[in-house]
DNA sequence: AACGCACAATACTCATCAGTATGGAACCGC
DNA sequence: GCGGTTCCATACTGATGAGTATTGTGCGTT
């Protein structure tokens, strides 16, 4: 059972997917990621994602309407992937406190270390300020990931373990924050190390009102 | 006397500045920074731009080597204006407390309401990803006004208005969540009111080690 | 008045690339 | 085996736009 629940709106992708268009409608989606993931929107054609799939442009071309429409797939599948290795993380975790240090630390490394991740999500934003549907999908995604932390941090302030009047407005604050630390990674690659990972993810809890010095008092 | 120093190297400029080619190249610049800011780099050309100067692309190319070069001279004249934003913002104000108040609250009403800034910036951050020059220009940029935080939050410590153990990791963990508020205002336009602001402001001051409650208490 | 230079306009080149038209191959149902 | 459909490859079109070559204009100096 889905944990980050985001539901994509894709019918079409899914009535195909156990079919020979849908496995090669997959493969170009995942060539088409894998390419803006390192030189954005404009800096492939899809001459290359074509050749990258392993077909031509005309291929392509039956499968989907326009490079923007391939680029709307490729952010669907981005936001699929991203919640699956966020389950992927918490699948043997219970503990809501755990659930919450274990998801700040996964979501960090990958800010941190995780340049095509940082590189579609820049397109993303970049791209979402003249495509409306753009923004509409990742504000969903967005919006999926807030719920999950917000519960989260709800349960850990109902536990006593955290100390935060307005858990969304936390959560909202930690969020941006850590849109900013994707970015500042960019410019200072000195930053993506395990002590300034530690770091990071504790500036973060703090934003959330747990204080170590606090709890030990 | 700039208080927030930042450098432009832009000798040629300089030269010029006073000349009828200065004037011509200033106006192309403003123009290129008024268009890039509504558009993005690659959604204006360079006949939109001269026109909107009041000269053809000919005499563009008189002035410019490249569109690239345009782009690092559009972020240079960026990189200045901000910088005299927050300095005129500040030009009455000694108190060191109430320099980093109204900074912040200058800097999330510019997160929040300047629409041009947030794309501008944000067609920097993309663009950065392939262009070391873009970066190493956004990177002193960046320093300039971190370290200006630093001092101002420094004093504050040292003052005992605020408690902080690292003033620096604070300020970098502020500053991050200050370029991740103006990212979620992209898709959150509700959240540019006076009110969120405010609220905004005061999560900050708590990343900065200000918590009203804990003063008054 | 003539010359040289700075600045600008015009016309053009060339590359790039999204998208389309057309034809071919494979597959499936009858 | 044949026809229809799906999926794909090839060749092509047309638009776009950065950049260049050439020409024109205005200004300052001699």
């Amino acid at each position: 059972m889905s944990i980050v629940r985001f539901v994509v709106n894709n019918a079409a992708a899914k009535k195909l997917s156990g079919t020979r268009a849908g496995k090669m409608r997959s493969e170009l989606v995942a060539s088409a990621f894998a390419l803006f993931s390192q030189r954005g929107f404009d800096g492939v054609n899809l001459d290359e994602i074509a050749a990258h799939a392993g077909v031509t442009k005309g291929s392509l071309y039956w499968h989907f309407n326009s490079k923007r429409d391939l680029i709307h797939a490729a952010c669907a599948y981005y936001y699929r992937t991203y919640q699956r290795r966020i389950n992927e993380a918490l699948s043997n975790v219970i503990d809501p406190w755990e659930r919450l240090d274990r998801t700040l630390r996964v979501a960090v490394r990958t800010c941190l270390m995780d340049q095509q991740n940082r590189v579609f999500t820049m397109e993303i934003f970049t791209f979402s300020v003249h495509d409306e549907a753009l923004r509409r999908g990742w504000q969903q995604f967005y919006d999926s990931v807030r719920e999950f932390y917000i519960g989260l941090v709800k349960t850990a302030a109902s536990a006593g373990r955290i100390h935060v009047s307005d858990p969304e407005q936390a959560v909202n604050l930690m969020l941006a924050a850590m849109e900013g630390v994707k970015l500042r990674a960019l410019f200072e690659p000195e930053i993506c190390s395990a002590q300034e990972e530690a770091r990071i993810v504790a500036g973060l809890w703090e934003i959330l009102g747990y204080r170590p010095e606090a709890v030990h008092a």
